[in-house]
DNA sequence: AGTGTGAACTAGAGCGCTTCAGAACGTCCA
DNA sequence: TGGACGTTCTGAAGCGCTCTAGTTCACACT
């Protein structure tokens, strides 16, 4: 019953007769041996079954164990719903897997962020965050661990890396181009303000203490344009069908908004459903904007019209930002990317 | 520029005058300590800036790493892509995260699976496989590591735990409903074969080869109904965009095929797409069947007839698989999991 | 023969923690 | 009063590896 104990670099070391550092050296330096002796030794290996230094062991001598850490404010299917974190993650992790880095998720739970027990036992030595509340205890826990950190689209936090996206600018941009083709009543369909799974129509309390600063930017930058007093709607997630229901829901108002707002793509696609649903037209008798220009705003039926965000970019950047921390690297000055107004077939001057 | 030191196990016993491993105790074995030393250590490790035993090093002494690896057969951005993938992924997240494990994620590279080096690397004590081709290199580095697995949808393999769902059977239960409402005529969408990326028409040499058994399974199960000369597309990828190329390549035939039959929801959504983008209807003119019953497809216009899988359900049971081989578990029998066809609005009988 | 040099290999001290076999010190009961 | 027992805490041996500061040796140069 007692299977055979695994193989470690001592029992390859003894078979070969050498010490343990020349088999260490075999792996991890080959000029530091000779390459009869290194094919010795790798033989030696491949017949006993050792499969190579333990990770955890190689982590705990060197210090660090190549591995960066990714928390999400929500849970996997509510994140992988999303498109456009999909698109960011994917960035991330081909820049890091290309360095021999493994991803550790930490999907969100409690009060939009992963269990601080959870970050505090993650092994990671860098770890990202994206899209939590501003409060979550997620954070604080990286804090506490020492660890380096990068953040996409949160506010600054000391002493750490930061991606972001001119998220206010963004959607002015969107609410402008509307404003100025004519349009003066607006509905807004925004994804949650706090983690606690609201939806609805949304208070001015509520709008006042929002915790996600991706939301507060994008609401803000929509309001600034349209009107402190434009009918928000509050989906819990970033979905289409909540989108759907948020967008029927404002355009029963009497008189109907000509113009829907999203704040993001995946909420305008509902939106866009929502019309047709109620036997209206797209941009006709509404037009809708999104947040993103993920791939498919392209192929919506009709077309588009959002705020372009190099998302796959924002990845990346976050993992280059992530690698340079593992060097050792201070945190430097915010990246900040550009947005763009990309204008498609579901918006045009009102009736 | 030299920051102080972390604090370790050490400083905190040697600030509060106890041996190390009572401190330890403290955080691993409360009961084995008095209450009010308890108390006495937290309060310093707290003022100390310690934050707990360092997850290496205790992963190191316990000899295991509280990870689960899971291994993907794709990037990262078409995983997420992937409703059906993330409900699994979300349920097998909730299921170790509640033990106290981490999901550590290996997105796929090379021949549809991740690099070898990676999976060398990933400090997990149990990994699971999903959707990679059966002759993918990260198996046998599993295998060369010793370390258990568990596979979903993947042929058996020796000494592994199993979650599989009767993808033969539920596609056959599609394919046979639809002939005997009457239809003739069928074309099939599936997704890949082969992990080279291929969109096309599928040979038969090609059929016959299929490295991806959730793939063989389900078109064999189409093709037992239909015939073994339906005309079949394949997809590289699960995609809506995909599924509405490969649709519109079917349904240019003639004559034209009156059903077709998908090997996901996805491409199903892509499928229904096209038949409006021919100005027909569905199911007037064309029936879709999709796999898999994601949510969305309750709310695909038209509703979409599919093959219920429980997802979740599949998640979870891969995640206790994983959890019970940490144990020290042997594999035991395959759990099997049933399928069911779920009619909606997409499918009718032929005019 | 003496010295310098570079290549090939090794000894041993950690990395930060867990854990097991005690030691120390009451308490309780006969 | 004394031993059996429980509780609380400690010492020290690892876990499997890396890495620095060597040692050894062959060879070339003076």
């Amino acid at each position: 019953m007692d299977r055979p104990r695994k193989p470690t670099l001592d029992t390859v070391a003894g078979a070969v007769g050498v010490s343990r550092a020349t088999v260490s050296n075999a792996y991890n330096r080959p000029d530091q041996l000779s390459a009869a002796l290194r094919e010795r030794i790798m033989e030696t290996a491949a017949t006993l079954g050792y499969a190579g230094p333990d990770p955890v062991a190689r982590s705990l001598a060197t210090r660090h164990s190549a591995a960066v850490g990714f928390m999400l404010g929500q849970g996997l299917s509510a994140s992988f719903a999303d498109a456009a974190l999909s698109i960011v993650l994917d960035g991330l992790a081909s820049t890091v897997d290309g360095h021999d880095h493994c991803l550790v998720l930490m999907p969100g739970r409690d009060r939009g962020g992963p269990r601080p027990e959870t970050v505090t036992r993650a092994q990671a030595d860098v770890v990202v965050a994206y899209s939590l509340p501003d409060d979550a205890p997620a954070l604080a826990a990286v804090r506490a661990r020492g660890l380096p950190m990068v953040v996409i689209d949160q506010p600054v936090l000391p002493d750490t890396a930061r991606v972001e996206v001119d998220d206010f600018g963004g959607a002015r941009l969107a609410a402008a181009s509307l404003w100025d083709s004519g349009h003066r009543r607006f509905g807004v369909v925004t994804f949650a303000l706090h983690p606690d799974g609201h939806n609805g129509p949304v208070t001015s309390e509520r709008l006042a203490s929002t915790s996600f600063r991706v939301t507060r930017d994008r609401l803000h930058g929509y309001l600034d344009v349209t009107g402190a007093d434009t009918p928000v709607w509050e989906c819990a997630r970033s979905s289409r069908e909540l989108g759907r229901a948020g967008a029927r829901a404002l355009l029963s108002a009497s008189p109907r908004p000509t113009a829907l707002l999203c704040a993001s793509d995946e909420l305008a696609f509902g939106a866009l459903q929502a019309v047709r649903d109620l036997g209206l037209r797209v941009p006709a008798d509404v037009s809708v904007v999104g947040f993103d220009d993920v791939p498919a705003a392209e192929h919506a039926d009709p077309p588009l019209t959002t705020v372009r965000q190099p998302l796959a970019e924002k990845g990346r950047q976050a993992g280059e930002l992530a690698l340079r921390l593992l060097d050792g690297g201070r945190p430097g000055e915010p990246t900040r990317l550009a947005v763009s107004l990309v204008s498609r077939d579901s918006t045009a001057p009102p009736k």
